[in-house]
DNA sequence: CTGTGTGCAAACTCTTTGCATAAGT
DNA sequence: ACTTATGCAAAGAGTTTGCACACAG
């Protein structure tokens, strides 16, 4: 609670109303990944009436702020995640949903190449895409 | 040129002009990533005037009928993939810009982890995002 | 001929923006 | 008070769809 207001000032974030409600629905629960509809539902479902322009605002100041990652996938609509360290997914196309690969995989990924001149690697994405067995 | 033709055929497609020729641009030169707007923007450069919404169509039958992958890449457009066989992508956020991992790379991911039951793994992408060294 | 493909324009979805009002420090 | 955040509604980008006309087999 206080520590999420903490974690918003040292963002350089006010506080408000809407953030720290948005940032309790992320963070309380451990690993998540939303669309800014499904955080906007979230959020008035449980009487916080934000609007839809505000979560989308906050998600981006969010991932700004690095306490957020917006995942590598296809599809229109963005999709955010709480877990900004290195990990990984299945996605799973039929319904869209994400799901973490679980640490206890231990997936690496081995024999990384050498960025072209000038760059560097900010991060790497694997998504294991999933289609039903049949 | 007659080999398009009997790809498209093969494909249960009929061989029409502009999927012919969207065809042939696609296939001409090795790997391709690019969007419908780009493919577009070069039919009609070399006076095939196809319409955006047949661009749209023929990209998903051709992704249909294996000819094509989509790419896991976050952001507003859809980016197709002539090189359906697994190999990985370096993301250049700042230009939107997709490059492929050279194969000589050998970029191999280790530990694959089981998908949850009834499900199978239909392939796998690896995004390396680059940014700017600084 | 018959059925599929194409093109246009309109519709749709997700996201962003401009500006007046409200809230935080 | 002063500044930043919010909400609304409108605009925007990319993509999809419906239907009349055109083309391939």
């Amino acid at each position: 609670m206080t520590d999420i207001r903490r974690k918003l000032q040292t963002a350089g974030l006010r506080p408000t109303r809407q953030r720290v409600a948005l940032a309790e629905l992320l963070f309380a629960k451990g690993d998540r990944h939303l669309a800014a509809e499904d955080l906007h539902g979230e959020a008035v479902a449980i009487g916080v009436p934000v609007s839809l322009a505000t979560v989308y605002n906050t998600l981006h100041q969010f991932t700004d702020a690095g306490m957020l990652r917006i995942l590598s996938v296809e599809g229109s609509r963005t999709y955010f995640d709480t877990n900004t360290s290195d990990h990984h997914h299945f996605y799973i196309e039929e319904d869209g949903e994400v799901v973490d690969v679980p640490v206890t995989a231990q997936l690496k990924v081995e024999n990384l190449p050498e960025p072209p001149e000038g760059m560097e690697v900010a991060n790497i994405d694997v998504v294991i895409r999933l289609r039903r067995k049949g």
